[in-house]
DNA sequence: AGCACGCCGACT
DNA sequence: GTCGGCGTGCTC
């Protein structure tokens, strides 16, 4: 007879693809009402009963007893930590990005808060020694070093101290001799940050006398004295008040005057920063008339999607500021993106002068702690605003009325690990879910979202105007080559440097950009011009002339130049390549007086180093600031005029279909930079390809002109907007396996294709070559290229599916990893 | 992934 | 005949 009984579905936290499902578990009466869908649970797992977390997808009832199923053994939450919402999110993704559930999971919780079981090996027999026979050297190895570690020890932490394969089968033996005993314990990764109290435990009637015996102990008497007064106060603070040290409370503690305990504190990232409120300027006429327009759909609830295409300073944060306001009226919530929120501090604190301290900041330098601490504040909806980088877009608020992207077509919107979502695809289908607005906005939308609007898929609305009636900037095109031909042979032209010099004369701050850190990049040789590179990767080291050494920007390994050539042996070596270290000690050079500083990688690499670099740029206590990428975001300062770029055809001479696209959107901002005040910018473009369609465009601030040319290659090339890409990176430390395998999975790729009656595939299939830099840390790198071409993009998905998910053990050898990504931004 | 099972060479 | 390394296959 078959009686009804409970199951839930689970996806385990086990990040392989074989345990990619959902694997059913019985409810134990106990435990009937006490879950539903998004709870975690623990569950017995695999042949060993491994614990492991898991997250409930569906709760059923099952009368099928064809399979024995294990029990769920206990509930982690009692409310769901995944909403419904949240639970198609992840479903979603899994098939968008081809990526595992527990994946798309990941990305919607933070890293603390999952949960995973350490092994406590406690030693619970001293004898040991008698039941092991001496032959079993490895076991009496581990109990020995159990035993030096104190008798217990956790079991990832005795594997760093032996080196065996196989300390599972030992752990068994042990465990089963009695040797041994395990604790389950969780390692709950973030731990709860507390801070210790100091509490007066001395009653009144004993006071006078507990006083007297301190009579010879100066300090403790004070302590205890301030302690009194005070009733509790964090060990800080008294230590502080009472001028003294640890020594004292701990002999105060000792006679049991005083007692310790510890207090959650909760980690505020902003904790030393105060924001000035910021003033509400009056919107113009385009600003009011986007705000009136995207207030509509925000008063009448509807899904409706937007994109903002403004010039650089036409005020879109403005505008953005009212549009939250707005959904704050109607008691929803925002989610606010931006590229990276440490290169935009501004935003960030016109948001926060605004609206104050319903807001949580999402930054990617926040530590788990401070991660998790924000996302506890939002999913108990202590905030009605998350401004955040890409990550935020997963901002658990339950109310959302507005996604806002600012600077929509930046590249850190994509994720650089699996899955490599796109936050602006993730929130296209959040605003359907949430029936929510959805507002992009970019001087230079990506080719995708301009050409969506263009077809309807987006409401466009266009600010033409600078908000406060500045003008864009006048931008000069220098040849250089023609430079070259009248002699100059420097990295500045004539006009750049003539510039300069009037503008620090004038006592008006330059920005000089280049979009390349280091001094030199390619170090040759000047006789035989054998070039540098790094020994694990198939890429050129840059000289950086702060440490006099090399550094390989892929893996980090730095060593000194070689004295000789190691080809020839000829001593003579060539730098060229300019850096923006080699910048400053040109700009030097030629401007002693001016004062400069360098904004990069290099010189932001310590946390709160950008905000000092900006803070001093816009007291004017520099005169010329040197920059890469990062000086091009957000950045707005009156007192700039002149920017120049030294060259432009870095970006543009790339072997990728982005590469025309991501100069017109460098040059584009890096111009917007200049004569953001009273005064008129100006920039000087420096470049070899001054007829470049990009060139011209960005010179013309002609961002349609740019579109529609570049629009015809990408239709001629096959290429977004018109295709989906599937990008297959193959890599392993023999190039052979990655060659074979990523041959293997192209043909088979064929082969299905052909089966679906597809048989032409010059288009469609590009591919399998060696990547752009073909080795990184002693990995060879292969790729293949897909494109729907004449091939749905539903069977092209189908077929990696089938390959590298369904039967990736078949196709893909152990010792390799191949990552799929769905529409990379970039194909290097 | 992480675990157990089972095979096989090496070593008493 | 064991010990211990390694490949294989499964997980509700």
């Amino acid at each position: 007879m078959n009686k009804e009984f409970k199951i839930v579905q689970v996806i385990v936290n086990n990040n392989s693809y074989q345990t990619d499902k959902l694997f059913d578990y019985e409810i134990p009466t106990h435990l009937y009402n006490k879950i539903t869908r998004g709870m975690r649970v623990m569950v017995p797992f695999g042949r060993g009963n491994q614990r492991l977390e898991a997250y409930v997808f569906n709760v059923t009832t099952s009368s099928a007893k064809d399979m024995k199923l294990k029990k769920v053994l206990a509930v982690i939450d009692e409310q769901p930590i995944l909403s419904e919402h949240q639970l198609r999110l992840a479903f979603w993704m899994k098939n968008q990005y081809l990526c595992k559930y527990i994946e798309a999971i990941h990305c919607l919780i933070p890293k603390g808060m999952i949960n995973k079981e350490r092994k406590l090996i406690i030693l619970v027999n001293n004898q040991w020694d008698t039941l092991i026979s001496p032959s079993q050297r490895k076991l009496k190895n581990i109990l020995t070093t159990i035993n030096d570690l104190g008798g217990k020890v956790y079991l990832d932490l005795l594997m760093q101290h032996v080196d065996y394969k196989e300390i599972n089968d030992a752990i068994k033996t042990l465990l089963e001799k009695n040797i041994i005993d395990i604790k389950y314990e969780f390692n709950s990764k973030i731990n709860i940050k507390t801070e210790r109290y100091v509490y007066i435990n001395v009653k009144d009637n004993r006071w006078n006398e507990v006083l007297a015996s301190l009579k010879n102990a100066k300090k403790q008497k004070v302590s205890l004295e301030i302690l009194k007064q005070q009733g509790e106060c964090s060990v800080k603070e008294l230590l502080y008040m009472a001028n003294t040290g640890m020594t004292t409370l701990n002999s105060l503690k000792d006679k049991g005057y005083i007692g310790f305990m510890d207090v959650e504190v909760k980690r505020d990232p902003f904790a030393n920063k105060s924001f000035s409120a910021f003033p509400k300027p009056v919107p113009n006429k385009e600003q009011q008339m986007a705000i009136d327009r995207i207030g509509n759909s925000i008063k009448n609830n509807i899904n409706d999607r937007y994109l903002i295409h403004g010039i650089t300073g036409s005020g879109k944060t403005e505008i953005y500021l009212q549009l939250i306001e707005k959904v704050l009226e109607k008691g929803k919530q925002g989610i606010v993106l931006v590229p990276e929120i440490s290169l935009t501090p501004q935003t960030v604190s016109r948001f926060m002068g605004r609206f104050g301290d319903r807001i949580a900041v999402l930054h990617s330098s926040l530590s788990d702690g401070e991660r998790y601490d924000e996302w506890r504040r939002i999913a108990m909806n202590e905030v009605d605003i998350v401004i955040g980088a890409r990550s935020a877009i997963f901002a658990p608020l339950k109310n959302l009325g507005i996604i806002i992207i600012d600077e929509e077509h930046e590249h850190t919107y994509k994720s650089d690990q699996t899955p490599r979502y796109m936050a602006t695809d993730i929130a296209e289908y959040r605003s359907q879910l949430e029936n929510t607005v959805l507002v992009l906005g970019s001087a230079t939308p990506s080719m995708e979202t301009y050409h969506k609007a263009l077809n309807g898929k987006l409401d466009l609305i266009t600010l033409t105007k600078r908000a406060t009636d500045a003008k864009l900037p006048h931008i000069e095109v220098v040849n250089m080559t023609e430079e070259l031909e009248l002699g100059n042979t420097a990295v500045f032209s004539s006009q750049l440097i003539a510039a300069m010099e009037e503008n620090l004369k004038n006592q008006k701050q330059t920005i000089l950009f280049l979009n390349r850190r280091g001094h030199s990049s390619v170090i040759s040789c000047k006789s035989c011009g054998y070039v540098l590179k790094c020994e694990h990767c198939d890429i050129t080291m840059t000289f950086h002339r702060t440490d006099e050494r090399l550094k390989c920007h892929y893996c980090g390994q730095m060593k000194h130049v070689p004295a000789v050539c190691p080809s020839c042996n000829s001593d003579s070596v060539k730098y060229s390549g300019t850096g923006t270290q080699k910048i400053e000690d040109l700009v030097k050079h030629y401007l002693p007086t001016a004062r400069i500083m360098r904004m990069d990688m290099d010189t932001t690499s310590r946390k709160g180093s950008h905000e000092k670099i900006l803070e001093s740029f816009k007291n004017q206590e520099v005169d010329i600031l040197i920059g890469t990428q990062m000086i091009s975001k957000g950045l707005d300062f009156p007192n700039v005029t002149l920017v120049g770029i030294i060259s432009a055809d870095s970006a543009l001479n790339l072997p990728d279909f982005r590469a025309a696209e991501r100069t017109f959107q460098l040059v584009t901002q890096v111009a917007g930079r200049a004569g953001r005040g009273l005064e008129e910018g100006r920039v000087i473009l420096q470049t070899y390809e001054p007829n470049h369609y990009s060139i011209i465009a960005s010179r013309n601030h002609d961002y349609e002109k740019f579109f529609q040319d570049e629009l015809i290659i990408r239709k001629e090339f096959y290429y977004p907007p018109f295709t989906n890409l599937i990008l297959l990176n193959f890599s392993g430390k023999d190039e052979k396996t990655v060659d074979y395998a990523a041959n293997s999975v192209a043909n088979h790729i064929k082969y299905i294709l052909n089966s679906q009656g597809y048989n032409t595939f010059d288009y469609n299939i590009l591919g399998p070559n060696p990547s752009m830099i073909s080795k990184i840390k002693e990995n060879y790198r292969y790729q293949i290229l897909l494109k729907d071409v004449e091939v749905p993009f539903g069977l092209l998905k189908k077929a990696v599916k089938y390959l590298l998910i369904d039967n990736r053990n078949k196709y893909i050898p152990q010792n390799l990893t191949c990552s799929i990504d769905i529409n990379p931004f970039t194909i290097i």
